[in-house]
DNA sequence: AACTCGGGGCA
DNA sequence: TGCCCAGAGTT
């Protein structure tokens, strides 16, 4: 069985365990959508959706984000933590695209990118669902599990994001990257994961230690 | 490569 | 209570 084939029957499986991984990510702007995924940034979704629920309805275009002050802004997105950090970022971010492009958010990664608190992840979640699910964002999760199913040795996620992406059909990228990181939070934990309920045993190639659980 | 930011969820 | 995050920037 090559990569390709392995690739495919694990994505199949997934599909039937995570059906639904990932609709809720739904937001009415790219602008909207780039302020929810800075957000996120080491924080659950729940929380995410509880604060830009309320903050959405203030705020939604980034020339009011960008007349915010950072305190102003931080008292607003309590509740996700890392919240100077992330006012910070946003209003910064909301700056440049006022400045750079023209108010919208740019569709390439690497322009996304340089927009500060924008990296790797969060530049292909975006990207991901305007360019309509060609990326294959790599978080800890993806990356993880990308390494114990024998499928990428690389420590770069971009890398890693190259190798998995070129056995996967654009169209269903974005979906695999929400049902990995289901699997990953569910079952293929990063210290003590439940090896005993996964479904991908016999692809996998990593075997949790007696009393040592590391990553890879 | 290691450190910092941080509140909420969970055992 | 203590431990752990759907990251990114800095040193």
């Amino acid at each position: 069985m090559n990569k390709k084939e392995k690739i495919g029957k694990i994505l199949n499986i997934l599909a039937t365990v995570y059906p639904d991984a990932g609709t809720a990510l739904i937001y009415k702007t790219p602008f909207e959508l780039m302020v929810a995924a800075i957000l996120s940034a080491q924080c659950a979704d729940k929380q995410v959706n509880r604060v830009t629920a309320r903050l959405f309805k203030k705020y939604n275009t980034p020339q009011e984000f960008a007349a915010l002050s950072q305190e102003d802004l931080a008292e607003e997105i309590k509740g996700c933590g890392l919240y100077r950090n992330k006012s910070k970022y946003i209003i910064e971010a909301s700056r440049e695209l006022v400045k750079r492009y023209g108010g919208t958010v740019p569709r390439n990664r690497s322009e996304l990118e340089s927009l500060p608190g924008v990296g790797s992840k969060t530049a292909g979640v975006v990207s991901g669902v305007i360019y309509g699910s060609s990326a294959l964002p790599v978080d800890t999760h993806v990356h993880r599990i990308a390494h114990r199913l024998g499928l990428s040795r690389a420590s770069n996620p971009r890398k890693v994001e190259e190798e998995l992406a070129g056995h996967i059909p654009p169209h269903q990228r974005m979906a695999a990257h929400h049902r990995l990181i289901a699997h990953g939070r569910k079952v293929c934990l990063a210290r003590r994961p439940a090896c005993g309920n996964c479904h991908l045993v016999e692809f996998c190639e990593y075997q949790p230690k007696e009393d040592r659980h590391s990553c890879t």
